[in-house]
DNA sequence: AACTCTTTAGTCGCG
DNA sequence: CTAAAGAGTT
């Protein structure tokens, strides 16, 4: 019953769960967004209003997809495998496989990953003769990955300068090869799919009385190209549900615009969004800090949060002299609540940028915490199997050259550089394929005759098999793991490829196309999962970014530093500061009930000391809602002038004779390193940290410091 | 082809 | 500092 379904709902929620016809919801954090979501298409189908065929929902990750399906199939009694719900990829590579020919790609097209595509771009510039110097490989993607995310190719690029002509140019290069090896990066996958629609009327016009109704995740995190790729999808009379939180909204770097949300009110000629402002995770003193940062930004569309849960606790804030002292008070504090019982996995450690992990690692290491950390490299993306995929890839299609030359040497058979260059030469000559060349040149070089007899033997044997003994077939024969067997550190390794085995039963059981092809494409669109150790009771530490759509129990946000968080190169891009305070605003917002904040007044950074003064993103968290764990107040961050804005350490001053940074020597305690500032006048104090004895505070009428 | 040395860069990162 | 990539050596 539909009263079932809806029951529990705020007013807000049901307005917007019901909304009839198009629709934005501004939806805060721990606001109930996903309930919203996967109750409105529950509710859809229920009331017959649309058939599970008629229906498209995109999100952003496979995380977010894998949710809502579960939640939809615990909701409803049916099948949600034929539904149109996941990722902007997924659903891009699923049209595109459908509709290969009339979007020019071979049905079996290959997806290239970010690192694939860096190799394929490192190869093109190798080919072409081009200055890597000048042309940075990365640079050349990130022009080429921007663009496409723009919605442009190559011969629409406004270039005026030689420097933007020429990587123009090594665009058109680029997609130019990918179209003759039949394979497509992900910005690929959407562009392709979006002129497919755009190009295709009858195809178009299919999809748009197809979809009654499409619902879009995130929406703040939506690019220009993905906008409108939605917009063709969506026809005259299909409803557009967009969710999302513009304070939120901390992707811009990578294409994100959050300019879709008001764009997409004016075209649907919506005069307001829904706002889900009801928080149902935290304490109501974490809202009103949350509320406060976030107040700083102009640029919104503009909500509070609030919550009937209570006040809840301060917020702590803690000074540490430097980055192992702000680890050990992280290590410290977690003990305690541990010994409280809170369990370690509801407790989470953030940071602006991955490299503050070490110290934190090592802190928790040295203490013996359990303690797991997101990110880095994902189960898809190891070499042993990036290598062992090659191999299948060989076996369907020898003629992939991204393959071929990922493994025609590894592991090693004599095949060198020399060998190769005449390979290329040849093939390029005769306008073929690598495998080619290798079977021309097979009965010349030792090496090579027993790659192409190991290839063809793959082919032979894996032809008619299911796919989960194709990839055991490929790995047994690949010599990949007598290879690591023989290497030091290759036990991890093989450990791996035995699970590239299991993840491909796994996938040939869920997917309704067990085919090579379909699981390479999972491979590469979900790099991520098959980790292992996930569900252990450890602590969470991970970027902020990554903390995004997460919650805890307790929540540690640590760096709180100018320059750091907010970070200093932020400050040099326009909107980066805001853009920043969403980051912050993501990162309050992650704590259901306990919440510490934490600066250091010094810390190793590339080798080098840094000193820092407390983020002003501290200074925006009411007062009133702080307990500080110092015994004496931190010196406050004052704005800097215009001119020194993103400049770290302060000017001296009549009241501040030495720098932030300065080494001073004290008749006493020797030699130190001044640290900080704190009152006016003759009240004035100066912070001075030395090696033996710690931090001392001094009068600084008084004291007698040299500097040195 | 394997090994060693040097250089270099270093925000965040879905698919 | 430190990891990774490129260059040079054996």
């Amino acid at each position: 019953m539909s009263s079932n379904l809806l029951g529990g709902l705020n007013p807000d929620q049901l307005a917007a769960v019901t909304a009839p016809g198009s629709a934005l919801v501004l939806a805060g954090a721990g606001s109930g967004k996903t309930r919203v979501l996967t109750t409105r298409i529950a509710w859809l189908i229920q009331t017959a209003q649309v058939s599970p065929m008629g229906l498209l929902a995109v999100t952003f990750t496979n995380k977010a997809a894998k949710e809502m399906l579960t939640r939809l199939s615990a909701m409803l009694p049916i099948n949600t495998r034929g539904l149109w719900v996941g990722t902007f990829h997924g659903l891009c590579n699923r049209l595109l496989r459908a509709h290969h020919r009339d979007a020019g790609l071979p049905q079996q097209f290959q997806i290239l990953d970010a690192a694939d595509q860096l190799a394929a771009v490192k190869r093109l510039l190798k080919v072409l003769n081009v200055d890597t110097d000048k042309y940075e490989p990365r640079k050349v993607q990130a022009f080429i990955n921007q663009n496409k995310e723009a919605g442009q190719r190559a011969d629409k690029v406004e270039a005026w300068d030689p420097y933007s002509r020429r990587l123009t140019e090594l665009f058109a290069e680029y997609d130019a090869q990918c179209n003759r090896e039949g394979v497509v990066d992900f910005a690929e996958l959407l562009l392709r799919s979006y002129e497919l629609l755009a190009r295709n009327a009858l195809l178009r016009e299919h999809y748009q009385t197809r979809f009654r109704h499409i619902l879009v995740d995130e929406f703040q995190d939506t690019s220009k190209l993905q906008y409108a790729w939605l917009k063709l999808l969506a026809g005259p009379d299909t409803a557009l549900f967009a969710v999302g939180d513009d304070d939120q909204s901390i992707y811009a770097f990578r294409g994100a615009d959050v300019g879709n949300m008001g764009v997409f009110m004016r075209d649907m000629g919506l005069a307001e969004p829904i706002k889900l402002t009801q928080n149902y995770r935290s304490y109501s003193t974490i809202l009103d800090a949350a509320n406060a940062v976030i107040s700083g930004n102009e640029n919104r569309l503009g909500k509070d949060l609030w919550t009937d849960a209570g006040v809840g606790e301060p917020i702590r804030r803690y000074q540490a002299s430097d980055d192992r002292e702000e680890a050990g008070f992280v290590v410290e504090a977690i003990r305690d609540l541990h010994r409280d019982g809170l369990d370690y996995s509801d407790v989470a450690v953030l940071y602006r940028a991955n490299a503050q992990s070490r110290a934190i690692e090592h802190a928790l290491f040295t203490a013996g915490l359990p303690y797991r950390v997101y990110g880095g490299q994902r189960f898809f993306e190891r070499a042993e199997i990036k290598h062992a995929l090659a191999y299948l890839r060989l076996a369907a299609n020898p003629e992939d050259d991204n393959a071929f030359l990922r493994v025609v040497n590894f592991p090693t058979r004599g095949i060198g550089a020399r060998t190769l260059e005449t390979l290329d030469a040849a093939a390029r000559q005769g306008g073929f394929s690598l495998w080619q060349a290798a079977c021309a040149d097979a009965g010349k070089h030792k090496g090579l005759a027993g790659f192409v007899r190991l290839i063809e033997g793959l082919r032979a044997e894996t032809a008619n098999l299911p796919l989960p003994e194709v990839a055991e077939v490929g790995v047994e024969r690949s010599g990949l793991l007598g290879h690591y067997r023989t290497e030091k550190e290759g036990e991890r390794r093989i450990e791996n490829l035995n699970e590239l085995t299991n993840a491909a039963s796994a996938f040939a059981s869920e997917s309704d196309d067990p085919s090579l092809t379909a699981f390479l494409a999972h491979a590469a669109l979900e790099a991520g999962d098959y980790e292992a150790g996930a569900s252990a009771s450890a602590v969470q530490l991970m970027t902020v970014h990554a903390a995004k759509g997460l919650e805890f129990h307790t929540v540690f946000i640590t760096g709180l530093e100018e320059g750091l968080f907010p970070h200093e190169n932020a400050l040099n891009e326009a909107g980066g500061l805001e853009e920043e305070r969403r980051l912050m605003y993501v990162a309050l917002t992650r704590a259901r009930r306990r919440l510490f904040i934490s600066h250091a007044e010094q810390r190793m950074l590339h080798g080098q000391l840094r000193y820092g003064l407390p983020s002003r993103f501290l200074e925006e968290i009411p007062a009133a809602l702080v307990q500080s764990l110092n015994r004496r107040p931190s010196p406050a961050y004052t704005a800097p002038a215009a001119a020194s804005v993103g400049v770290r350490v302060p000017q001296p001053s009549r009241d501040l004779p030495y720098q932030i940074g300065a080494r001073v020597s004290h008749p006493r305690y020797g030699e130190g390193v001044v640290c900080g500032y704190q009152g006016r006048g003759a009240e004035a104090e100066i912070l001075v940290g030395f090696p033996k004895v710690g931090d001392k505070w001094f009068i600084l009428d008084y004291v007698k410091l040299t500097a040195c």
